[in-house]
DNA sequence: TTAAATGATAAGAATAATTCAGTGGTCTAA
DNA sequence: TTAGACCACTGAATTATTCTTATCATTTAA
């Protein structure tokens, strides 16, 4: 028969996460032997070594990659599908979160996140670049559990939240001139200004509002991550203009001063999203509160 | 522990779509009893009946639908990723191919398909509408293994291929005035025209073109399906712009005369859209196939 | 070189699943 | 109304499978 032991899956899942069937085996509440065994009845079906041994650790072959890329995924809807009817207990229970961010977002969440989970050793958070396009198809196939991005049309497959507002701001350098007093709107159009943008051409979302105000300010660079802009803006007179949180942080680490834009412009709603299918699973649910508490700087526990 | 035997899914997912515990027996290749106990661990797992008789059936509780609905896709997803290393038999092996049709696809489609698979008694079809914004998270999430639509821009999770290109013809009533020798372009202008649109304003794909050409049509009623379109045409001297593959279908059958449209317009290019992981799967490649037999009209063994 | 660790293997033990046989309930048709 | 067919459930016995203990051959790291 062409039936497959599903329970093989999930010692082939382990082995190919731990590289080693003595881990795979703690992993799992078993002997060592037991996994060998398992592996053996996969080998079997498979006819193919699945993993293989060099040195220390078990090394998939690339059969077995290509079966792993395909399953993994199938294999965590279902068993957010079972868990769903279970409580979730983030400081005994293993669980590997995936996180889609975009540029500046991994700076301005991963620390405080990562400090908020020290307690509960067994979580393990991956996160990712995405391109917009992919974002929904990844959250839907389960390769992404989470996905943090500005507001974007979704399908209703896909459910968001907001999940803070983020203000602009403008970074100068530390002694760059005539800027003690705040900023005014005429030296901000008088200033040159760092771009910050992923795309080659085209106005970034600043330039938007600018021109809807009917002005237009001066480009002398262009670039892809706020950081590098930073650090120009700190040995030039470049102004930067970009999100308060992540002005924030660099504030204290580089020679440059945060400013208030000179003008109303509306807060970037950042969201979060994820596949509107898992929206009651335990584990996603606590994950979630995690990161509204990373969101709204709210402390580890309440 | 809350570790559930996975291969419970497997006789989970067959009485849900039996609607019995002897039918699903015969089907899992297990007796009657074997299913029963299957089923009785399953309920002390989540502690819910699942499944409760009703006459002569087995009717899913509240919780189970709410479990298949999250848990079945993961298994199709599975199952894919592991037959994808072994052959496909479409004529012992059972199989439900899901399809997203719009529209008029499902007439022009489904029935020289269903036609070209009376040979294959195992397999089985489900044709859903599907919302052109849903159509790439649902073939990621495993609901959907096919899509025929026109072509989209997609993610590239997403693969397609063009099916057939279809071109646009004029169905005008059989009486219509003054058509004996097809339709001239003044004709056309001047007659009064039925626009058929899900849309509720906007012009349609043929009124696109006509003003690029610098013309315009009147449009006299606006309405969803071609085939009210079609006999709206029927009884009255409006024109109806469509695909010529539904067009001819319905020639057949109403008094209506299909004419060649007296403008050259581009080709409606049908595409085939699938979920790139699962590309190698065998029974994926062997319906992409058979898709492609009943687009391009081949007959059912060539 | 040696001690510790790793994966494979063999054989017995433990566990789990299947079958068989029988019960009671439900539907259908006489 | 009732007999017969069908269906799901249960328990005991059997069968099959999977796990464990013990051991060996390699490999790695001290």
């Amino acid at each position: 028969m062409n039936r497959l032991d599903l329970n093989l899956l999930h010692v082939f899942d382990t082995i190919f996460r731990e590289g080693s069937l003595t881990r795979a085996a703690r992993a799992l509440h078993l002997t060592q032997p037991a996994v060998s065994h398992s592996l053996s009845r996969l080998r079997d079906h498979f006819n193919d070594p699945l993993f293989t041994r060099q040195g220390n650790q078990m090394v998939p072959t690339p059969l077995a990659r290509r079966f792993a890329e395909t399953m993994r995924p199938g294999l965590t809807q279902i068993q957010s599908a079972v868990n769903q009817f279970h409580a979730f207990d983030p400081a005994r229970q293993h669980k590997t979160f995936s996180l889609g961010l975009r540029d500046i977002l991994e700076s301005t969440f991963l620390p405080q996140l990562m400090k908020n989970l020290t307690s509960y050793p067994e979580i393990e958070v991956v996160s990712q670049r995405i391109a917009r396009r992919e974002m929904e198809t990844q959250l839907a196939s389960g390769k992404l559990d989470f996905a943090v991005d500005v507001l974007l049309p979704v399908s209703n497959q896909t459910s968001h939240e907001l999940l803070r507002k983020d203000q602009l701001v403008v970074i100068a350098g530390e002694h760059h001139p005539g800027i003690e007093n705040g900023l005014t709107m005429e030296q901000y159009l008088a200033a040159r200004h760092v771009l910050v943008s992923s795309r080659t051409e085209g106005p970034g979302i600043e330039d938007f509002e600018l021109s809807r105000q009917g002005v237009h300010r001066r480009i002398a660079l262009r670039c892809q991550h706020y950081y590098a802009a930073c650090r120009v803006a700190e040995n030039t007179d470049l102004l930067v203009t970009m999100p308060e949180t992540y002005a924030r942080m660099i504030e204290q680490q580089a020679k440059v001063r945060v400013l208030p834009l000179p003008t109303d412009m509306p807060a970037l709603n950042v969201h979060l999203y994820w596949h509107t299918a898992y929206e009651k699973e335990p584990s996603l649910l606590w994950f979630r509160e995690q990161l509204h508490r990373v969101a709204s700087n709210r402390p580890d526990r309440p």
